[in-house]
DNA sequence: CTGAAAGCGCTAACAC
DNA sequence: GTGTTAGCGCTTTCAG
């Protein structure tokens, strides 16, 4: 797409140039202005006590006609070590997932008064790290990192000097910190033991980069799965390494171009989820597919998932930090977030028959409301494949 | 849903406790360890010239080993009057068409490195305000708004203090700023016509909040197609304030439930199509509906839209406000972005027959990649209903 | 190549 | 209720 604009772009002479950039007033002039002292001023804008009406008036009145803005930097200089920012990294704010899990921790953050900086880093371990950096550099008074990386020993010393430091979605590594994870084998148990109840045996697995933790404890539940129902050979149905919409259709695809195809596909994400789905549109024999992570038109197009609440982790996660900033000193904590599984047809399409199964699998239905047990980390112990 | 975690919370005690706080180490004490001045350690840490490889040397392992971060809330009082911030106000990050957006301008901002805080108003004037006046207060490097008021003189000030300010999506009230939208009128005409094509004539449409000048657009492109149709009484199927997808679901059952209900829905943007979508999921007459905004599954679920690249936006608005900073100064522009009509058909279902319609309709069909002209705000005029 | 002094804009701590 | 003094942690300026 292209556009076209009503005027010229000017080269423009670097390093801030751009006309005449007129002087910032300070909290001095204002005073001057108001004549009184440059504490008056700053009492007075500030709404502390013990400035007489008028003068308060005064001063904001010179502000006002001043143009004037507190400057947040010298404030926070000033006035302790950390700034009034939260930081929050994450895979991609354009993904719905993480976008909501922003949104959930903005809501908390705007409640105490924080300004959310957030930083995309597509996963990459690197780009974690100078995200990372560039917000301990700014003095966010917490931080919430979706990890990539491995190793997460180089924010021991941020926390132990007083930095409250708050994993989501994945586990940190070699680190003792506050983490808020999903259920993912659980959950993902769950949904491959639906699809073996509904009588599939060859059940595709479409998935997100397997060095994520993640990935790893998904393809985990659907081993346990696949193993309870004594299934051999699952192993061939899995594909990892699927991160965007065109390598998990891509995935889906040569996964039912097998010569015995799956008959269902468990995708581990929402991206691999609406890839697999656009793969199978308009296939004669359309798989059924369950996906992880819930998305506005699974009602409509009747597919199952495993459910849960991406903003809901996020305040969570925020209010933990926030607990630590009131000085909750108690040992970090790892919360297991339950997922929920959604049955749902696709229109117009009859439920497939449930064959009889061994009793074992029959009794592990899907796990409404599951209650999440506090697990520490475990979910890396996840190494299957 | 609940979650259940492993350890107690302490109530905290307010204002930053919580165990002993260790002091923060500052430059001097590096300096001071490395043995060497404060301007020295602070030209090695900033990999400045003119220093001594070995000196340099020294001075970054004295950092590493006492933990030391520079602090860019002094480094950035100090050296000039901005941050190495940007500040991006929208609606809700949590909503996909934001969250685009909102990824576009991290990507630019990433660039130039550069941070990206990012308020959601809910389209909230009043909270644009708040979130504006923080970021101001920051000193921000530049600031990029989706306006939710309607008066944005409290912004002119800033622009004259030197501060880049760029619009997205909406344009501003009473301020000559650079502004970046899309073409609403022209491309909800040409999802009318379509629909117009193929014979429909009651239409209805689902829209945002009147107050939104994109919606007033919108509306007004769907008037524009109506009246060129001569179809009289289209008023009468135009249902506003449908913020959320259960107040579009709504929306759209009212139409559908009207004596003679519309045969086709025109949803004014993703929330409404998808809200519209759960209305009409199942239903035995599913009506047409072509909807404002791509989205992911429009092509699984066979849905035409009027699509257009909101990540595009944000880019090219966050390079607009780059180049000010860098001393363009040419006359504020307004970019209109084109749409494109991206006709779908749904799965298994036959086209419906293409009526003959006037010539003047017929001649103006989808606006594939139609080129933008350049408008100055005149969006704001669309007055209709 | 290195260092000493000054001060960014504001608030804390104490006067008065 | 108001003013004065000092200084947050760093970079700038100017000397060596």
């Amino acid at each position: 797409m292209t556009a076209s604009s009503s005027g010229p772009a000017t080269p423009g002479n670097r390093a801030g140039g751009g006309g005449p950039r007129p002087h910032r007033p300070t909290l001095q002039e204002v005073a001057d202005r108001a004549g009184v002292s440059l504490k008056t001023a700053s009492r007075a804008l500030n709404r502390e006590p013990h400035v007489a009406e008028a003068t308060g008036e005064r001063v904001r009145r010179a502000a006002d006609e001043l143009g004037f803005r507190l400057n947040a930097l010298a404030r926070e200089l000033r006035s302790g070590a950390t700034s009034t920012t939260a930081g929050l990294v994450i895979g991609d704010v354009g993904n719905p997932y993480y976008s909501r899990i922003a949104r959930g921790v903005e809501r908390e953050m705007d409640a105490r008064g924080l300004q959310l900086i957030t930083s995309s880093t597509d996963d990459d371990p690197e780009r974690e790290r100078v995200a990372v950096a560039g917000l301990l550099e700014r003095r966010v008074a917490a931080l919430l990192v979706v990890p990539s990386s491995e190793d997460h020993r180089y924010l021991e010393s941020e926390r132990a000097h007083g930095l409250p430091v708050v994993f989501l979605d994945r586990p940190a590594g070699h680190i003792d910190a506050d983490t808020f994870v999903l259920d993912d084998r659980a959950g993902a148990r769950a949904a491959v033991e639906h699809l073996l109840k509904a009588g599939h045996e060859r059940i595709g697995l479409v998935g997100d980069f397997s060095r994520l933790s993640t990935h790893r404890a998904r393809v985990a539940g659907h081993a346990d799965a696949m193993q309870a129902a004594g299934v051999q050979g699952w192993e061939t149905y899995v594909r990892a390494d699927c991160h965007d919409l065109d390598a998990a259709a891509q995935g889906a695809r040569d996964l039912l171009a097998l010569p015995e195809p799956p008959t269902a596909l468990f995708t581990t994400n929402n991206r691999c989820t609406t890839g697999a789905l656009r793969a199978v549109a308009g296939l004669p024999a359309r798989p059924e597919i369950v996906g992880f992570d819930d998305f506005d038109l699974a009602d409509v197009l009747g597919v199952t998932v495993v459910a849960h609440d991406p903003e809901e982790m996020g305040r969570l996660a925020a209010r933990a930090a926030l607990a630590r900033l009131d000085g909750d000193d108690s040992p970090p904590r790892t919360v297991v977030l339950p997922t929920r599984l959604v049955v749902r047809t696709a229109p117009g399409t009859e439920p497939p028959p449930v064959r009889d199964r061994p009793a074992d699998l029959r009794s592990s239905g899907p796990r409404s409301l599951a209650v999440a047990r506090p697990r520490e980390a475990t979910l890396l112990d996840a190494e299957v494949r």
